[in-house]
DNA sequence: GCTTTTCTAATGTCAGACTTTTAATTGTCT
DNA sequence: AGACAATTAAAAGTCTGACATTAGAAAAGC
């Protein structure tokens, strides 16, 4: 682990890569401490700030964890699955709003992901889940409701199906799809979007999780699909039709 | 941006995180370039090194990038799908790895989330994809591969089936799942599965693939599934019986 | 035996200097 | 004028050495 020729990376990149294999590989395990700064320094023949830049490095992809006072030091981080999650969701809003991804393209990605869900949530739903999902189409109903606050509850409802399915990995899995990409389309379509229409298929889709009836969850979903996709277009048509009214206009003027 | 009060945390996370915010809330767009580290250090009043361990934790998320040099400095990166994929992947190895995931949930989860590529999968699969799952398999039956190397052929076939659906998205997702489940998956059944079978059902989901039929693509997907899960139960079994006979052998000596 | 104090090793932070890289500018030659 | 070479300056990268702060461990006191 003491590998660190003149490549021509910067050294801080090269010892976070260092130990980032060293901890991948397992030579480094859960809890284990690294040596001090002073010592890493030492070893890999730099200074102190480039060991912390390095180590930095690694704090931000919650590698590893670091104390304060005698007997502290840096420590491998067991990456628990809310971190998991929450890095998960930092990085697929960044891709979205960062690549202009077609709205079709997400919105098929968005409900497919969530299908997966439905053959284990229709075996293994709790009341508990159904009773969150009947609470957020209630709230959804409120007439006083704002954008935010349905978008809020918009993804609430679909964590909770998600949940329902009580797998852990597949928890982790679509937290991008339904906490980064649900917030996004909610921004696209919030002009054009009947609040009635997917209350409704909402319903369904609690309906068909209260029966167990997995295809009938499927085909919810693939409606609900289809009508997003159906509200985008709507929304980019529209804005067509202003862009080519005003071009018209300048035309004639 | 320049909110830096004397909270409980490092001076550099916090900078850290103001920059992260400001780009993700898109006050900071693509290609745009940060102060200088002398300009940002003024700017927190702390310290160039403290302002340099900022960067370096952002420069762990991808969300810069530095140049060297005159006109150089901190440039907010655009976070390509190939970046996005490989941290998912990294993340995904770490959290199996450290937190000890029961065989059957993730095995679940695995084969739930490719499900979700049938419907496109068998609508737009290309015959350069087929070709490639086609030559996979016949590969995995020349009876020198190694362990190693049918692992890896494992994930080309896999990776070729996400990459037929043509979503880029879901083969963002999907990542994850493909290539660092399934090698972790191998490596617990290797000593127990019979590589016959296994091509038998790679074969079958080709074969699904080929005809472009969603209904058969999934079936033979859970098939893969069921089988996986019984190859681990089988070995997870003969782990008990050799502790059980180890115990009984101490017992009696 | 329990509490309090002191010690100490470690991270966190700072200031200032030097090195290296790199693009723009300027200067020179054909 | 255009192409090539030398200069320059801005910025990251690195180092040294110091001080501040923290928190666990050990010692002292009750």
């Amino acid at each position: 682990m003491k590998i660190d020729p003149t490549k021509n990376a910067d050294y801080s990149a090269q010892i976070a890569k260092a130990i980032r294999d060293a901890i991948i590989s397992g030579q480094l395990n859960v809890n284990d401490r690294l040596p001090s700064e002073a010592e890493l320094a030492e070893q890999f023949e730099v200074s102190r700030p480039t060991v912390r830049e390095a180590l930095k490095r690694l704090a931000a992809q919650s590698l590893i964890r670091t104390q304060r006072g005698a007997f502290g030091g840096a420590f491998i981080n067991q990456i628990s699955y809310e971190e998991a999650h929450s890095q998960q969701i930092t990085t697929s809003t960044l891709l979205l709003s960062m690549n202009d991804v077609s709205f079709d393209v997400a919105c098929e990605a968005r409900f497919a992901l969530e299908r997966s869900c439905a053959p284990f949530a229709a075996q293994r739903r709790t009341a508990d889940q159904l009773a969150t999902m009947r609470a957020e189409i209630h709230r959804q109903t409120q007439p006083g409701l704002s954008d935010e606050g349905w978008c809020a509850s918009d993804v609430t409802f679909h964590r909770a199906l998600v949940e329902s399915a009580h797998n852990v990995i597949l928890s982790y899995q679509l937290a991008g799809a339904v906490e980064a990409m649900q917030p996004l389309m909610n921004m696209i379509t919030f002009t054009a979007r009947n609040r009635e229409k997917i209350i409704s298929l909402h319903t369904d889709i609690a309906d068909a999780l209260e029966q167990r009836n997995q295809q009938q969850i499927e085909h919810a979903l693939l409606a609900l699909s289809d009508y997003t996709k159906n509200l985008a277009d709507n929304v980019f048509a529209a804005k067509q039709k202003i862009k080519a009214d005003s071009d018209s206009q300048k035309a004639q003027a």
